[in-house]
RNA sequence: CGAGGUGUAGCUCAGUUUGGUAGAGCGCUGCGUUCGGGACGCAGAGGCCGCAGGUUCAAGUCCUGUCACCUCGACCA
């Protein structure tokens, strides 16, 4: 085989047809399965895997916070999604309703739940008394429903898995804070366990939370130049409390409404992931969240001594690291390929030329270099190899993000960059959501993605309609 | 939800125009030879042609309907 030629022919080029690259490599590294059902795929084991371990690092992160694990029930009584106006407007176009129980016609339709706001409220109601109950910190791992048009393997399902942290605060500042805690928790999860880099900021007031004062966001960049919402935090203020009745015995012996936040995030990360990572062979996965980080592969495993070299390597190895040993009898060009298609950051090769002078082969999945380590020193070589794979991971994703973020100071700029460049646009914005609007009808999509916590100043006067800017915005595509 | 496309073996697809015995490559199974970038030989298994109706002596092929998937819009995590 040439060496410049892709390893593996079974994927699409990603540079050739991006969409058709992404689906082939959720098929082949047997990420999921699609069903009988639109939208619904079944998890195959290393795509679960994969939301395994995240779900571990993240819910390690919630529990340092003081968050507790609890589950609410899945069906939503119609009238109690109704409690709160904006958001059962928000939701319910999107819901699945159950109207049949067994044989028996239900007197109320029950929602799948899109979302558990309204059953987090109902049980709040019931234990908060008093300001000494608050604050709740409650998260759930579920899935949720909501009826897409179009769905693509997590971008957008019909149902998809997720957290979503509920909590309640004797003040509104208390609450905010919590909003911004767990955003930062979301950024901190994004760049020191699945190695990307993403923008921080504010959603505007057209694309926050149904229901929600504030809605903060982490958008990370995908390869192809379209953002991705990677998860949201929300600031309720006590709108949802007082629809819900919801009121604690204060400090000072009055009522008072408590102060809300809730914030999720979903399986689309599995598609972050793929997106900015990703490359013409397949997966690359960030070494922390792989279900396999390290693959043995014995070369000429017939001779004698080389498959037990290489068990014992994978019994020294398990100890520190997620392993796995392939001995089938694939031939070792076939294996070399299987586990970059799945991408797992670092292959050992161990052969009897190896055996013979104490060393091994180790590769790693992003740049391809070999390196020859005496086996004594394997344990720590891999270790920094790891290390050395999630920064380099790190660093190109935010190259890529950096190379794709534009600046534009006029209206035909914007218009310019938006049709034909991708990525961010950053631009200075009036506030109003005509503006948003009307520059999302002229580029064919860019929206505004955030206002971001550090703001520049680009210009004085807003980008689409020239009155006196406001803000400055990120813009962009989004999946 | 609008426009277009596709459903035939595990996968990629031919066969549909003109109705007449279900096909290829890859993969899979067995045996042997191989083994440092998707090895080779021989022998095999595998299909209610997406699903439901209809037309016909006869349907993968024609007609209706339906479901799923893909691409592009509108909507959304």
């Amino acid at each position: 085989m040439a060496n410049n030629k892709k390893m593996v022919e079974a994927i699409t080029g990603r540079d050739e047809d991006f969409a058709k690259w992404y689906t082939d490599i959720v098929k082949k590294a047997e990420l999921v399965d699609y069903s009988g059902v639109k939208g619904c795929m079944v998890f195959r084991p290393y795509g679960y895997a994969i939301w395994e371990n995240i779900q571990k690092d993240m819910d390690r992160r919630f529990k340092e916070t003081g968050v507790e694990n609890v589950y609410m029930p899945m069906f939503i009584p119609e009238s109690l999604l109704q409690r709160e106006k904006d958001h059962v407007e928000g939701f319910a176009p999107e819901c699945a309703w159950v109207t049949i129980g067994g044989q028996e016609k239900l007197t109320e339709r029950l929602a799948v739940r899109p979302t558990s706001e309204t059953l987090f409220c109902e049980h709040y109601k019931k234990v908060i008394g008093t300001y000494r109950d608050l604050p709740k910190l409650y998260n759930q791992w579920c899935s949720v429903v909501r009826w897409e048009k179009t769905t693509r393997p997590f971008l957008r399902n019909s149902e998809f898995l997720w957290q979503e942290g509920h909590t309640m605060h004797e003040t509104a500042e208390e609450a905010k804070e919590e909003t911004l805690r767990m955003l930062k928790v979301y950024e901190d999860f994004y760049r020191e366990t699945l190695a990307i880099p993403a923008v921080v900021g504010q959603k505007t007031e057209k694309e926050k939370f149904a229901g929600a004062e504030a809605t903060y966001t982490i958008e990370p960049m995908m390869h192809n130049g379209v953002a991705l919402q990677g998860g949201t935090s929300h600031y309720f203020g006590d709108g949802f409390a007082k629809s819900f009745d919801i009121k604690f015995q204060g400090r000072d012996n009055k009522l008072h409404y408590p102060h809300q936040t809730s914030w999720g995030t979903s399986t689309r990360m599995i598609g972050a992931i793929i997106m900015v990572h990703g490359d013409d062979d397949g997966l690359v996965l960030p070494p922390r969240i792989s279900p396999i980080q390290v693959a043995i592969i014995p070369i000429a495993m017939h001779k004698e001594g080389v498959l037990d070299k290489a068990n014992e390597l994978k019994a020294q190895l398990s100890k520190v690291f997620r392993v796995k040993l392939d001995d089938s009898d694939h031939a070792p060009g076939w294996k070399f390929s299987e586990y970059e298609m799945k991408g797992v950051p670092v292959r050992v090769e161990i052969g009897p030329k190896d055996i013979e002078k104490g060393q091994c082969v180790i590769v790693r999945r992003d740049t391809r270099e070999k390196q020859f380590v005496p086996l004594g020193e394997l344990e720590s070589a891999i270790q920094k190899t790891l290390d050395d794979i999630h920064e380099a991971m790190y660093n190109r994703a935010l190259e890529n993000m950096k190379e794709k973020t534009h600046v534009a100071t006029t209206y035909d700029e914007f218009v310019a960059l938006g049709k034909e460049q991708g990525g961010f646009i950053k631009a200075m914005w009036c506030g109003d959501s005509e503006c948003e609007d009307k520059l999302k009808e002229v580029t064919g999509g860019v929206k505004s993605r955030c206002i971001p916590f550090e703001e520049e100043h680009l210009a004085d006067t807003c980008v689409c309609c020239g009155k006196p800017a406001k803000h400055m915005v990120y813009w962009g595509k989004q999946y």
